[in-house]
DNA sequence: GTCGCCGCTTGACGTGGGTCAAGGCGTGAG
DNA sequence: CTCACGCCTTGACCCACGTCAAGCGGCGAC
């Protein structure tokens, strides 16, 4: 009743798609919003979760601190993604540190009530199961990988599925992230992703300038993705 | 009606555990049963698969084939255990290698049915989106490890967290797992993890017989789990 | 404005572990 | 019984990448 409508994170998001809006407008009663700004730290490994959170404006960076205190970035949440969710379904405690990359609007969502909804509301669960099937199979995408590609092949992998623009008919697409965190997302340091780039500049594969980077050659770049026959 | 009592995959099944006796027997009735023998493939990436399988005797390895051809084993799947929700839940295929470690049992649900059955008992999502999450969690930590941690730091980890029994006052795990599938899971070579074991029975940390693995030191072991600080 | 911090790059170095190759051992087939 | 094949181990080699260190540019704080 207080959520001024279209505004809401329920409407956005595909977890509630299957709802009719009264059913949605229902839900929404049961948000919370959450307001995070740049750096902020919106979840710390160890806290204890009692609720859902639904990404309703900005995004957010999921990473998974090992025990040697580093960090390895995992995923990030854009509008419409939630987390919390094992937290949720198992009792289990998430070890992951997730924060904010720029000014982020949430929605929270209290397990007990949450877990009445889905009660009442089946397909909740099943887009829910949905979603999480999907970052399983990449996961496991992301495991195979990290043994059998080198630095450069996923990276390549990286750049190919980035979604790319034309430009005075150059194909150019803007890296989503911070270098750094691109390194940790592919299981790398700055340093060598930094290398690696400068080597396929080198190569005359891409271009590089700044977070732009042009993308000179996609078939030799498609190529690198698979190790040498 | 033609499975006897007791013996049918849905009793044993998590998936089923919250339905009651005459509901579970409803279940039963669209389980087809399925036989491979040792090394048999159940799946082959790139199938294109209508059914969901359930194990119901022995064990399978799943395993992920990367473009060069080469196998990581992502998990072993044991009796109650349920595999190819992927194709069910999205309408993706999986390109997963499936065979099995022994002569096996399978449970079989055509997808159209099974669909039937979770509209009609929610609580089948439920239980499934559990224990997806449980996998998506452990394929996280997964692919902390394998950038965090160096082998010797995994195989500590895998020894550890391994079953174990005492005998004559020594502490024995056994291998579930030929060595080279140990390799795999862990994301090395045979090569490796043979030196790598080796290397732990050189500072007295384990004794290893074939399959047969004593953990002398537990404490020291546990230590290699993180790195040097 | 100036300072300091942070993200990025480049260089030099050391090494973990992958690869190739060869030999031993156990097991199942014939 | 013998053979052959698959699993495991050990040795030698080498290369990709992580680490340490230094320098640079941009940006926000003050």
């Amino acid at each position: 009743m207080s959520h001024p409508p279209g505004t809401s994170c329920v409407a956005i998001v595909p977890l509630f798609a299957g709802l009719s809006p009264e059913e949605q407008d229902e839900v929404a009663t049961y948000a919370r919003p959450l307001r995070r700004s740049t750096g902020e730290t919106i979840h710390r490994p160890g806290d204890d979760v009692s609720h859902l959170l639904v990404v309703h404006r900005g995004r957010v960076k999921v990473s998974h601190l090992s025990a040697g205190g580093q960090e390895r970035l995992l995923r990030v949440l854009e509008p419409g993604d939630f987390m919390g969710e094992t937290a949720f379904v198992t009792g289990e405690r998430p070890d992951d540190l997730v924060v904010a990359l720029g000014d982020v609007e949430l929605c929270s969502f209290d397990h007990r009530e949450l877990g009445a909804l889905v009660q009442h509301y089946p397909d909740i669960a099943l887009r829910m199961l949905r979603t999480v099937t999907g970052r399983l199979d990449e996961a496991e995408r992301t495991i195979a990988d990290l043994t059998a590609s080198d630095v450069e092949g996923r990276l390549a992998g990286y750049l190919i599925d980035l979604p790319t623009q034309r430009r005075d008919g150059r194909v150019v697409a803007r890296l989503p992230l911070a270098k750094k965190d691109i390194a940790s997302l592919l299981g790398t340091t700055p340093e060598t992703l930094s290398r690696k780039l400068a080597a396929f500049a080198e190569a005359g594969l891409v271009e590089v300038q700044g977070r732009e980077v042009v993308i000179l050659d996609p078939v030799r770049l498609e190529e690198r993705t698979r190790p040498a026959p």
